[in-house]
DNA sequence: TATCGCCCATTGTGATCACAAAAATGGCAC
DNA sequence: GTGCCATTTTTGTGATCACAATGGGCGATA
């Protein structure tokens, strides 16, 4: 059973109303939301094989704008062509996760200062919704809630700055590290974890850059050494 | 005329041998490279639109591995597609520079300093004829032919940090600044410039990263800091 | 002459088909 | 029972067609 009955040509909208609510939205701009959203929380197994066809079933549309989907991530290399022409969610390695803490603490924290001055209040209640929410997930046990919280936490903020160009470098930064989340959080408790969001919700209220900055870079750290060590191993 | 005789469909080989050498390449690959070394050599004007089937048409081939390639030119920011479905090589702003040379500086010292421990003899000579090149062609007047060589210089370094993850960061920051450069050096001469390429070859030689790091720094702030005041402006 | 409205060309989007290569499967010999 | 080769299936790639929407150009009207 393929979607509807075949043969009978689909008449081809570029709105798509089939999945979300959201209209005037091209199919493709909505499978590559779909599919990034799984791969930020967790969706996908790393090593796990992504064929155009078999998602274009899944979701009930043509192959065509999945081909477009998978291709920008692709680029944004939240997934991995190998040489066989196979898509594959792409495995950690030791020194990939080297670079992506790397990249997280020299762009992150510049980002969190620059949407400081941008803040209201407003905003930062919602960013302490968001942090009770994450709380609340830790303490249900539920790791893809528990993700997606840290990263609406994370972007919330970040979106203030209004630095379009620096956010896409730490978009396709988090795209590359998300399937690890799910597998350090996914097997251990994650509550004996000091709790630098509130450090960083604080500065954020008082003001104060030089404890914003500190609290975001010790938030990375932190995250990144737990998934390192226990996606990883030990560091040498 | 369109390609071939049309009609007739084409036999649909994934190798591409009508445009370069290079075998067992798909054509939305060969698209993309070519498309990219005309963005990053300034082959294309800001705010110049480029339809797939122009391109299509121009390079010879259907218009579907045009669109793949554009798409992940879209991802990486190198392209922007407006509200209205165009496709424009995106102009320049204050805020997206200063985002550029901070993202610039923050990353890509690392990655000179990763490199210098894996630098061989043979490599540091390529760099210095890539450097040799460049003069040459700043002599000449040649700005793409500086461009190319600029950019050869710095990523024949970056290459060898083995750090791919990084290396993708800063190819799209250098994809998003490409056609600026263009507009900078096609217009002005560079001969007055102070050339930090020495400095840093020097300091390959000599194995000093510290005096690396701040040679790759100092040639971003003084090439960056041209760029902007030739294209926006005096810093204001 | 200036402006509004209509028509047509252009362009991106989605679907479908054809093809080649790789992977999976099955059968046959030993 | 096991290993190898041929066949089938699956999958990405490229081409072509159909459609909707945007945009430009032309003509009519005030």
């Amino acid at each position: 059973m393929k979607q509807l009955e075949a043969s009978a040509r689909k008449p081809q909208v570029p709105v798509f109303a089939g999945l979300s609510g959201e209209l005037g939205l091209t199919t493709h701009e909505t499978v590559y939301r779909q599919l990034r959203d799984r791969i930020l929380c967790g969706g996908f197994q790393p090593g796990e094989a992504v064929t155009l066809r078999g998602i274009a079933e899944e979701l009930g549309v043509s192959p065509m704008p999945i081909r477009e989907a998978v291709r920008r991530l692709i680029a944004e290399r939240a997934l991995d062509m190998r040489d066989n022409r196979r898509v594959v969610v792409p495995p950690m390695t030791r020194p990939k996760f080297t670079q992506i803490l790397f990249a997280r603490k020299a762009l992150e924290p510049e980002l969190a200062v620059l949407a400081l001055p941008r803040l209201t209040a407003k905003i930062i209640s919602k960013i302490e919704a968001i942090d009770d929410g994450l709380g609340r997930a830790v303490a249900a046990g539920d790791p893809q809630g528990y993700m997606r919280g840290n990263y609406l936490f994370h972007f919330t903020l970040y979106e203030r700055a209004a630095a379009d160009m620096l956010l896409g470098l730490v978009s396709s930064v988090w795209l590359q590290f998300g399937p690890f989340m799910r597998m350090a959080y996914g097997r251990v408790g994650t509550t004996d974890l000091e709790d630098f969001h509130e450090v960083a919700i604080a500065a954020m209220k008082a003001g104060n850059e030089r404890v914003l900055r500190q609290a975001i870079t010790d938030d990375i750290e932190q995250g990144m050494g737990y998934i390192g060590d226990t996606v990883l191993g030990k560091r040498q």
